[in-house]
DNA sequence: TTGGAATGTCAACAAGGCTGACGTATTGTC
DNA sequence: GACAATACGTCAGCCTTGTTGACATTCCAA
């Protein structure tokens, strides 16, 4: 109802700052639902969100290396540390030494692995598709331009060397 | 390039595993700078997301309870308390004793409270315009639509109770 | 008056971030 | 060949923010 009486030059969208506040807490609310799922699987085997990221992206780009592992999840090398080490010793994951750069560990899910990837992604995916669902096929793409434009740069150069993976 | 090989039942928007993996990436990413900005100015005074969270909904619905914020952040009231007092004794947040019922505190923000309040709303409001501006009208109720069917139930009416507030 | 609800508080602990420092291979360079 | 730089691991210590458990207080309501 005050549409009008706000603009500051992103006047192209007519949007209140009560509304952009709704998309806030709407990012807010959604990703407590994105996490649950997977939250409730890893809760039963002693692993926590560091470890399903870092699960996620080994899956994602095998072979990857401690150090870009490290930019993309945007931690010091400690705490990454931490985290392999017990993924490592629980058989999850495998540090295969380089071939051609001895001093690189490249990073493997192994079996054990590939399978609490598989339950915790399609934990995951299952909520998104249902999301994607409900909200229907034009949606989906809004949902993505959104987000997209949303990241930092770093960020969204790490999102886009991923992104046309498997489209 | 496979889009005919999954389906799985939710056949009505032909997307792969692959793809809505990206859904997830992008959230993972999203989230991140979504919350970069206040982050920057939260670390300058000591306080970090759990106080801006508080701020936020406190500034949201004045004269909150205690264990209605306790609901609403899904933290338990040990927790919340930390943060409150620091808040308090910062003087950036007043509770009240409630006239009707003596036990409950009602949450408000000082001058001091709101100024900051303001600061955060406003660096997050602008990536989210930004975001908005970039993607376009069509994709902002798209990228609403999905958040609000990935919350859990609860969270959902939590965030339907406060969205009418000012549109 | 008494039970229960709402709140505050103390203690202890864990996950998962951080910095700083140091060690060890390994690689590349002068 | 000596040496600096890189990639990684690790130890120690600290912080935030979550958790449980226990207990006190205050106050409403039956």
């Amino acid at each position: 109802m005050a549409e009008s009486s706000i603009g500051g030059g992103e006047s192209l969208l007519f949007l209140t700052d009560e509304q952009v506040r709704k998309g806030i807490e709407a990012m807010f609310f959604a990703y407590r639902g994105f996490t649950a799922d997977p939250d409730r699987i890893l809760e039963k085997m002693d692993y926590g969100r560091a470890h399903h990221r870092a699960v996620h992206f080994i899956h994602r780009s095998p072979g990857t290396t401690v150090s870009n592992l490290m930019a993309i999840l945007g931690v010091t090398k400690q705490s990454l540390n931490r985290v392999l080490r017990a993924l490592i010793e629980d058989g999850l994951v495998e540090a295969r030494v380089g071939r051609v750069d001895r001093r690189e560990r490249h990073l493997h899910l192994t079996e054990k692995g590939a399978v609490l990837e598989r339950a915790l992604s399609d934990a995951q995916r299952a909520r998104m598709r249902a999301a994607y669902r409900a909200a229907g096929p034009g949606a989906v793409q809004g949902f993505r331009q959104v987000l997209e434009a949303m990241m930092d740069v770093d960020q969204r150069r790490q999102y886009q060397s991923l992104k046309d993976g498997g489209t």
